[in-house]
DNA sequence: ACTGTATATATGGCGCAACCATATATGGAG
DNA sequence: CTCCATATATGGTTGCGCCATATATACAGT
């Protein structure tokens, strides 16, 4: 995995990314993540959960529980309006961030 | 100024490309950041000269006092053989990262 | 002569994101 | 009956980048 410090700042985008389209709960987030990078990101499930509840109590996120006969109850997240407006500006700060970095430092091979 | 929390671990790389082709002092690296990037990454002396410390400490970087008359004494600083290997292996990292966040969160638009 | 600004380096202490370790609980494979 | 994947929860730790502040020189403006 990357160092951890690459990390900071880009969890938030990447969990209001998973759930801009549909509903999901914490741990398949987790896992999704892992699997679209191949491996390049992963959460660790400390870093997980709290991340959850900061974005749900700043609103950006809304979550609910559901719960199944015969299944754990697992808590799924939605992108609220304010979360869809803060994630566009995130990316485009990403953006903006990789291109300076670029800049300065050529990331990507001429 | 961008979020601190996407700066982390950028720095170091940052730092390590100034001095890459020639010599540079600290002042001037931080400037030069500052101009290459159009003012989207700059450094705050806090963490400039301490990360230079630590750059040096670790054998990336190597630097010497240069006075001259009439002139406050300047400290300037290469990069090392040691250096120029992890250099390319952060910006590797980095692309390998910017990659990563796009294929699951989508930073470039379709 | 005085003021302000750019240049140039130095450092003690702080905030907080992500992680480590650990805990609880259920379902299915073998 | 054990082991692993699933699923959520939380107290404590680490370390980067920053805030605030300090020292010192050169030069432009008034």
């Amino acid at each position: 995995m990357l160092d951890r410090d690459l990390k900071r700042g880009s969890t938030e985008m990447l969990i209001m990314a998973m759930v801009e389209d549909r509903p999901r709960h914490g741990y398949e987030i987790g896992k999704l993540i892992e699997q679209r990078s191949h491996g390049v990101l992963q959460f660790h499930v400390a870093s997980l959960y709290p991340l959850l509840y900061r974005l749900e109590k700043r609103g950006l996120i809304k979550g609910r529980w559901v719960e199944k006969a015969g299944e754990r109850r697992r808590r799924f997240y939605t992108l609220t309006a304010a979360g869809r407006r803060i994630l566009a500006e995130q990316r485009r700060t990403w953006k903006d961030f990789f291109a300076a970095l670029d800049l300065v430092a050529g990331i990507n091979p001429a």
